[in-house]
DNA sequence: CCGCAGCCTCCCCT
DNA sequence: AAGGGGAGGCTGC
């Protein structure tokens, strides 16, 4: 496929290779992929984009069948002035374990997908890895998807999904999941702009939303609020997260639930930029 | 309200 | 070399 010319994102990025790597394929968005090149090529909505670090600047380009316009790319990438202010907000100065992870990754934030297709890839995540989420994510768009460019697929609307059988859906190796998407896909036909209005509602209102859906927790719920409707509260909390919590702020013995609510209170209205930064650090120091 | 097994599939380990 | 344990959870008992 051909592509537009490189273009420049404005001014000097707080992305490093490091930090951009991390936000775009660490685990909140599953349809990034590194190039031979050192780019990283990713797919959301309707959209195909290719990004690099060039002489520290952000670079990007996109098909030129299929282009994307410079405000659709800040958009998902949350390049506004809220994510400065929000990293200030956070209580790094009173808290050595967070600054330590926000100082070992400077330039990671928090993007802002499509919330439908986010809720789609973290109702696959539970027990899987991130490339496992990432192969269930590609079946699903080659399968179900629109063909943006030769060989790239949107994902599947909620709304393709509905005449999908649980069969074809375990052919796409989604597992006992299969069932969740297809009770997820058929309670939404019967509820129509419900995602809208979870999305557009406040946290805790969403969050219950979210949670009647099938195979949807309040892991699942928060994911898909904090990386796909901008809701910074959502403190997701998996298996990485309450390990480091539990060791690092005294919380044994807590439920996942409980590990939550803390660190809701604990580090305030952006606590899931919080547990980004924690995320990245926990997993890191695994490898 | 809490704790626990089971669930698809794949991977890593022995 | 085959088989058990566990992985970025949720559901139902």
């Amino acid at each position: 496929m051909t592509f537009t010319p490189w273009r420049s994102l404005g001014k000097k990025t707080s992305f490093t290779e490091h930090s951009l790597a991390e936000t775009l394929d660490g685990g909140q968005s599953f349809r990034w992929n590194q190039t031979d090149t050192g780019s990283l090529l990713g797919v959301w909505a309707r959209n195909c984009v290719e990004l690099r670090l060039h002489s520290g600047r952000l670079e990007w380009r996109s098909p030129t069948q299929a282009p994307v316009s410079k405000e659709e790319l800040e958009r998902y990438l949350g390049l506004d002035g809220l994510h400065d202010q929000a990293c200030d907000a956070l209580p790094w100065r009173s808290d050595p374990l967070l600054a330590t992870a926000m100082q070992r990754f400077p330039g990671l934030r928090l993007l802002r997908q499509p919330f439908g297709e986010t809720l789609f890839g973290f109702l696959l995540s539970a027990v899987k890895s991130i490339p496992q989420i990432k192969e269930g994510c590609e079946r699903a768009a080659a399968s179900f998807g629109e063909e943006i460019v030769p060989g790239v697929w949107a994902m599947p609307d909620w709304e393709d999904l509905v005449d999908i059988s649980e069969e074809e859906l375990r052919a796409c190796k989604f597992g006992y999941r299969a069932k969740y998407v297809w009770g997820t896909a058929r309670f939404l036909s019967e509820r129509p702009g419900y995602l809208a209005q979870a999305e557009a509602a406040s946290y805790e209102d969403a969050r219950a939303m979210l949670m009647q859906l099938p195979g949807v927790g309040g892991k699942v719920a928060d994911c898909a609020l904090l990386f796909g409707a901008g809701k910074w509260e959502a403190f997701p909390v998996d298996t990485w997260i309450a390990k480091v919590m539990n060791a690092s702020y005294g919380l044994a013995g807590m439920s996942l639930d409980q590990v939550a609510h803390f660190g809701r209170v604990h580090f305030g209205s952006h606590a899931g930029l919080a547990q980004q930064f924690l995320f990245s650090a926990a997993r890191r120091d695994a490898d």
